[in-house]
RNA sequence: GGCCCUAUCGUCUAGCCCGGUCUAGGACACCUCCCUUUCACGGAGGUAACAGGGGUUCGAAUCCCCUUAGGGUCACCA
């Protein structure tokens, strides 16, 4: 039986819906180009009724081993993308998605499949056998180069006999497969970038199954994406030209064609590719800046440090990372999905700016849901060209949703993130004292690390507090007559017997304060009593941020403000 | 370098397929002003683009050609 026929139902998907899937090689981590196409494979199937599944393409043994090898997994279902079909995996409520009738669906557990087509294309001869090095094909490769030829592969193989095929085998001589590319011009379609024409002789005999016994992307694809009954096949334009391919290999293995369309590239704001590397760069940028010699304490290790410094393709681990981020004080960029989740980014929100990088809606929308992305995303309106990843924009709409959002949702909400990113902070707080920060934050607040960020003098100890000096903090406290301490100074009597410490009875007296003595210049007094509870100019409004470090707290510290300072 | 693709404000884009309604619209960023106890938010205004050159046409951002620029791809990676 020929495994052609052996293709389950291949009918029956056409009247379901699209079939898509994502299919990633394995890892820890989503890249936010990665999740764009999730994203829009899973919108193009679901609005129409279709189907979305992923597939895992560990057919590179080099690459994919450890046990993290699908973490991004919890980043997809964090985005609330979710699959009809592919690898289980639990949600953090417990239930699961996954599983399905095509699997397995890690592609290094279908080997045996692969192979069944292999073995009919080379019986076919459709594919042959081939034993040139990887040093023989590099020096052909070289020497293409040299003489400013483009490189395809010459058909070395095709040239042994059967018999001495056989003896080379039988010889356990290591051997790959390559598919013969019939001659002809190839014509790929696509529902974004349109026609394209390859002319003949641009598709080489490539290599379909490795030496190791593993296939390559194109053929595990192919037959993945046939036997998975995918109907339509959405990607990065990087594979473009790999369409050629694909199609040769349908036509020998008399598949159907798959619908393709090929997705623009998001790159950098300077143009180049948004790569996992960017940290890396703006680390040793920064390092260099500085002129670090050595590693800062508590972050890095010395032999890891100068193997990192001395080698440009070194990644240090994501601790490290995040380690010597902040020593140097630097912002890494955000590359992968839960780097923007850690920087407290809603995950609506990334969903909504991904999908506006390569598509719009038209009509100047631009702020929707995955609702509406799922009812509205087309191919037609799919850009042509790279989009240029732009944060500043994601950031607005960032704040845009966690202002608009209701209260208890946003406290919610920016508790979760400091329990999981920040829970040394929290704990300094009582639960009053977090709600009442909360709501001082909400509005000023354009993700939910601002909270954190912005507020480290509620997790200062009182006698640790420093005061910044900067500036504004001389102006607030030393300049002008009287000077802000001398301010500060009159007003500590009535401050420290205000009876109920909130807002309002603060607010009270302060008020009360500057009408006197101040022509009603709230200002005067209020920045140097900011400065002198907080060490710095910024924090929420001074009377909720006196109610928050409560009385005895913020006494203390303007006192101790005092005596150093004035 | 060969092959393929693409080209509207700084950025994401609308408009292009079905030429006139485009002295090109929106958003982010930027600038000015207002609000304001800091930082933000918010409000009002503003600067800013059809890559260049040829055609076709009464008329072109829209159609055609060339140039230029950018991207992708040329692996036993995906």
């Amino acid at each position: 039986m020929s495994p052609t026929s052996s293709s389950p139902d291949s009918n029956a998907a056409a009247s379901a819906g699209p079939v898509t899937r994502f299919a990633p090689s394995p890892s820890g981590h989503l890249h936010v180009g990665g999740a764009r196409t999730a994203l829009f494979c899973w919108a193009f199937a679901r609005g129409r009724g279709g189907k979305f599944l992923l597939r895992i393409e560990d057919t590179d043994q080099k690459r994919s081993s450890d046990a993290a090898s699908v973490g991004f997994l919890k980043d997809l279902d964090w985005l609330g993308i979710d699959w009809n079909e592919g690898p289980e995996f639990t949600r953090p409520d417990g239930t699961i998605v996954g599983g399905g009738p095509h699997g397995p669906y890690f592609q290094s557990e279908r080997l045996d499949i692969y192979n069944r087509y292999i073995d009919q294309l080379v019986r076919e001869g459709k594919a042959y056998f081939a034993f040139d090095t990887p040093e023989e094909l590099d020096a052909k490769r070289k020497a293409a180069t040299a003489a400013k030829l483009a490189y395809r592969y010459d058909r070395a193989a095709l040239k042994l006999s059967p018999a001495e095929v056989e003896a080379n085998l039988k010889a356990g001589k290591p051997a790959v497969v390559r598919c013969k590319v019939p001659a002809g011009a190839i014509t790929i379609h696509d529902l974004i970038l349109g026609d394209a024409t390859l002319p003949d002789g641009e598709v080489d005999d490539f290599v379909i199954r490795k030496v190791d016994g593993f296939p390559t992307y194109h053929f595990a694809v192919v037959v993945d994406d046939e036997l998975m009954q995918v109907t339509h096949v959405l990607r990065a334009q990087e594979h473009f030209t790999n369409t050629a391919k694909h199609m040769v290999l349908q036509d020998a293995l008399g598949f159907r064609r798959p619908t393709y369309g090929h997705l623009p590239i998001i790159s950098n704001p300077d143009g180049s590719k948004m790569s996992k590397r960017d940290k890396d760069k703006a680390l040793r940028a920064a390092v260099q800046a500085k002129g670090l010699t050595a590693p800062p304490t508590g972050t890095v290790a010395q032999e890891r440090w100068t193997k990192w410094l001395g080698d440009k393709n070194v990644q240090l681990d994501f601790d490290d990372a995040l380690r010597l981020a902040e020593a140097l004080d630097v912002t890494l960029p955000e590359i992968n999905v839960d780097d923007f989740k850690r920087s407290g980014y809603l995950p609506e929100v990334v969903c909504n700016f991904l999908a506006l990088n390569g598509w719009s809606p038209g009509e100047n929308v631009e702020k929707f849901d995955t609702a509406f992305l799922q009812q509205r995303f087309d191919l037609p309106r799919v850009q042509k060209t790279a989009a240029k990843f732009d944060r500043m924009k994601l950031l607005a709409f960032n704040c845009d949703a966690i202002t608009g959002m209701d209260r208890e949702r946003y406290v919610k909400l920016v508790r979760e993130h400091g329990e999981r990113y920040h829970p040394e902070f929290l704990q300094r707080l009582t639960a009053d004292q977090f709600r009442m920060l909360a709501d001082a934050s909400h509005e000023r607040s354009k993700t939910l690390e601002d909270l954190y960020k912005g507020n480290r003098w509620v997790v200062i100890a009182d006698d640790k507090l420093a005061w910044e000096d900067s500036k504004n903090v001389r102006k607030a406290m030393l300049d002008g007559s009287p000077r802000g301490v001398d301010r500060l100074r009159e007003l500590q009597p009535s401050l420290n017997a205000v009876g109920a410490w909130l807002a309002a009875d603060i607010e009270a007296v302060v008020k009360g304060y500057a009408d006197q003595h101040c022509e009603g210049q709230i200002g005067k007094v209020a920045q140097p009593l900011r400065v002198a509870v907080t060490g710095g100019t910024v924090s929420p409004p001074i009377f909720d941020t006196l109610a928050i470090l409560g009385k005895a707290s913020a006494m203390k510290r303007i006192e101790r403000c005092l005596s150093t300072m004035a």
